[in-house]
DNA sequence: TGTAGTTACATAATGAGGTTATATAATTTT
DNA sequence: AAAATTATATAACCTCATTATGTAACTACA
């Protein structure tokens, strides 16, 4: 039973990974999610996404060039650099994912009544799931 | 209801992408599964990837390397190019879906009784959206 | 039938996103 | 005060994707 639940996640996830526009990889928009919730520090949004502390460095790098965060100096620590997110960050973060939202509930939209109330009854078990990822809403 | 549910499928796509072992793309591993099915075009591979062609024979160029495919001519258009799935990669393939898989049993295995069966109550919903895509199991 | 157009793929240049290894500066430890 | 550790940055290098363009082969048609 396990076996055909984990590959219907994997192809869910494909398919959700496959409609969704992409306009932002999912690395940068986690990262502006969590960072909605206040300023962190590079290795702190690193850890939180599962990548390198190189790679976040040079993705805020990019966000930053993009006006999306800005770095703003740790007074508790002068070796840390907190990121913050920006004003243009914020409205980046609503617009993508209301973008990401509406390419999903057009495919919901068409789904017929039964198999709505199954994945609406599958909700907890979801939220449970996920729980581990850091509220970031995407 | 379509909004929880866009969201909890938007959150569970990007857990199951977290926790899966990245050793290989998705779209690699999409490719080689296609390509279980028998020989295809490098212009077929990229449209049901959603890629485009420079893109894909990139692709087709790095698994070749890998020795996973192998280009052969394609008899009926001089032009074309087919592109097969080699031993090695056919191995490759049941061995990144056998641990990827794994990956997703073992959350599942931690999950409430309530909770799996609804999950397993949605799978026929899971098909439906799914469908679209080119069963691959991944 | 030969030439014009279209098609299939490859190549080139570019950029995002990721890796490991290493350097630098600030904080802690001893 | 010196040594060790920590936080970030930098460098060099892959993968994966894009657009623009080149080339060879097929198709159509005057």
């Amino acid at each position: 039973m396990d076996e055909e639940i984990a590959e219907g996640l994997q192809r869910l996830a494909r398919w959700a990974v496959h409609i969704t526009p992409k306009q932002i990889s999912m690395t940068a928009l986690g990262t502006l999610s969590m960072l909605s919730a206040g300023p962190l520090r590079v290795s702190a949004l690193a850890e939180r996404e599962g990548t390198t502390q190189p790679g976040m460095t040079a993705l805020v790098n990019r966000l930053a060039a993009s006006g999306y965060v800005r770095r703003i100096a740790d007074p508790t620590d002068g070796r840390a650099t907190l990121v913050q997110l920006t004003a243009a960050g914020e409205r980046t973060l609503a617009d993508r994912r209301a973008t990401r939202a509406s390419a999903l509930r057009d495919h919901l939209q068409a789904l017929p009544p039964e198999h709505r109330q199954a994945l609406a009854a599958a909700l907890p078990a979801i939220d449970y799931l996920t729980s581990g990822l850091d509220k970031p809403r995407d």
